[in-house]
DNA sequence: CTGAAAGCGCTTACAG
DNA sequence: CTGAAAGCGCTTACAG
């Protein structure tokens, strides 16, 4: 592809058609030994100072990079490490991977990211995929791969998955605590007088969606408030889903006067429902989020809801890949949820 | 790393270590020469039925997936193209992102995700990074890296780049027309009967910024409308700096009946401003945006913007860049700007 | 059509 | 501390 029409397999030291500096040429330049150059790139050895110098020299006159494929081919190593994600632009998970992106660069690890698509098949091919290339490990936000597949790869190589609680070698896991973040919100609501809320869910599959109803239960428990089965309507994660769920809930013409949504793009949704019926928040119905989504500070009114810390959660994954790469121990753990009150709910008169 | 502590420098026709197959051991269960599966594998080569059957049958029954390292070492393509973003967790980026995902995969290549951050020194250690790791082609979104830069790089590889209009051999180039799409935003709310109209631009340093503001200058005067310099705030294309245009233009007591932001960030940001004053929209004031985020559907109201066609760019990036890959020159266009009415302009009576 | 062999650019035991 | 050499898993002229 590459190729001129130079002499076949002739051996250039000068330099290879494509520009290429070769530690061949580095060692020497140099006048040392290429194995001596290699060495020096990994630390690998006692250096003789005057080598040593030579061989930086070298380096820096000749702009010299390593090749990754042949050292990844040579050392087994390839310093990447797989990223599995939903989709690559999900809004959820981008503050996430910027996470990771800023602690594995500076290691000298390289981002492979792949998109699943909440798709426990797509995710299977995306991990063969990342062992074809050969990652020195990977990293799984959430999705829907089993625990046991999950398992499976972590006896291969390093595995750092969000989302779920497992215990097994070379896998580590960090578990966001969603029953507590929706019991905070909930609780909330009903500090604020709030009796009737209402609460539209996420989709059974998702675990953070059923651990987020036990939250909302237990608050209401814990007040001595009746959980009403008439006051959780199904949503999917998705804006339409919030916006078609408040219409059903007031279809129903059940009372309510807060809402609290599992997801913000489900408030978001919910939001328009209500604009669109001339109900204002937080004036007519309080409305809490969950996740903190960058752009619910920017909602009308700005959305109080949970705040979820992808974010750290990405860095905090990759600290522990790299703490697992390094053959010890991960020791990061997940920080608490933590409510951000902003403006779209108000104090119920008693 | 992950050697065991076999017999070094041994010869497994077995299975490596690390359960490796190897094309080797393809060939040995298939009864052909190295050779000859590398070929079929390439599709390089006439193929005699008896043979290729034998090595599918192998390659199906010992699950062999080509090592992508080696096959670039040694055939000098990786089968992989380098993407410049400004940031992995762009929301404006993401879809187009995504559209080069959807159309590299299919083609077997993959795609390696970096991020510039809006810098053109960074970006280019991005390129050099990618060139470093030998990817096959390069697609820049916008950015800052100098028109020579680009033009550089495209000799030693092939370059696809958005966000500007450039000539030169192995490179292509895909340019949204931004003036249009300002043309046809501010005509819309001229056409609505909207005289005073403000403007909060972005920074001039965006030429996409500037040429939004020339496109609502070439409306006014097709409208014989005179442009005032007070109406025009500048912005820093993000919410806040939304906001706080509005706050100086309601503060330098300057009327007007609409605004037209550069892009939906700072209307979403302009929309809270005025939210925060009491201002209705589109009842007060009417409000248009640019560049049709992901949620402005879902604003309060439904924004009225320009929809820019981030991932139908994608693919197109990516189509172009098989296309160069594979030889030919790239045919795609880039489609014409189309305003989205939504719910935030209203008629002015007369 | 097909094999044997060199080579891609590194790393890493193995011997000094 | 340092070299020579084998090997990583492929591709691709070179000869049949």
């Amino acid at each position: 592809m590459k190729k001129t029409p130079s002499p076949p397999q002739r051996k250039l030291l000068q330099m290879t058609d494509d520009g290429q500096v070769t530690i061949e040429m580095v060692a020497k330049a140099a006048g040392v030994s290429l194995s001596t150059v290699s060495r020096i790139l990994n630390g690998t050895a006692g250096v003789r100072d005057a080598k040593r110098a030579a061989v930086d020299a070298a380096i820096a006159e000749l702009g010299f990079v390593p090749n990754p494929m042949a050292r990844g081919l040579a050392g087994g190593r390839t310093m990447s490490v797989g990223v599995v994600t939903q989709s690559i632009d999900s809004p959820f998970y981008g503050a996430a991977l910027r996470g990771i992106e800023e602690t594995l660069d500076p290691a000298g690890y390289h981002s492979v990211f792949v998109s699943g698509h909440w798709h426990a098949a797509t995710e299977a091919r995306c991990i063969n995929m990342l062992r074809a290339r050969r990652v020195d490990g990977i990293i799984v936000l959430t999705g829907r791969l089993s625990d046991a597949a999950l398992k499976a790869c972590a006896r291969k190589l390093p595995v750092v998955a969000t989302g779920r609680t497992l215990e097994a070698p070379g896998l580590y896991t960090l578990n966001f605590n969603n029953f507590e973040g929706a019991r905070l919100a909930t609780q909330h609501l009903i500090d604020l007088g709030h009796k009737r809320i209402a609460f539209i869910s996420g989709e059974d599959e998702h675990p953070d969606a059923t651990e987020r109803l036990r939250g909302y239960r237990a608050a209401l428990k814990e007040a001595d408030l009746k959980f009403d089965p008439a006051l959780v309507v199904p949503g999917a994660y998705h804006e339409v889903s919030g916006m078609l769920a408040v219409e059903a809930l007031l279809a129903s013409r059940k009372q309510f006067t807060a809402i609290f949504a599992a997801n913000d793009q489900m408030a978001v949704g919910a939001a328009l429902g209500l604009y669109k019926r001339s109900l204002r928040i937080p004036d007519d119905v309080s409305l809490v989020g969950f996740d903190d989504m960058p752009t619910s500070q920017f909602a009308l009114p700005p959305l109080t809801t949970v705040h979820q810390p992808n974010y750290e959660l990405g860095k905090l994954a990759a600290e522990a890949m790299l703490q697992l790469l390094a053959g010890q121990p991960p020791t990061v753990k997940m920080p608490e949820p933590q409510l951000l009150r902003r403006e779209s709910c108000r104090r119920l008169r008693a």
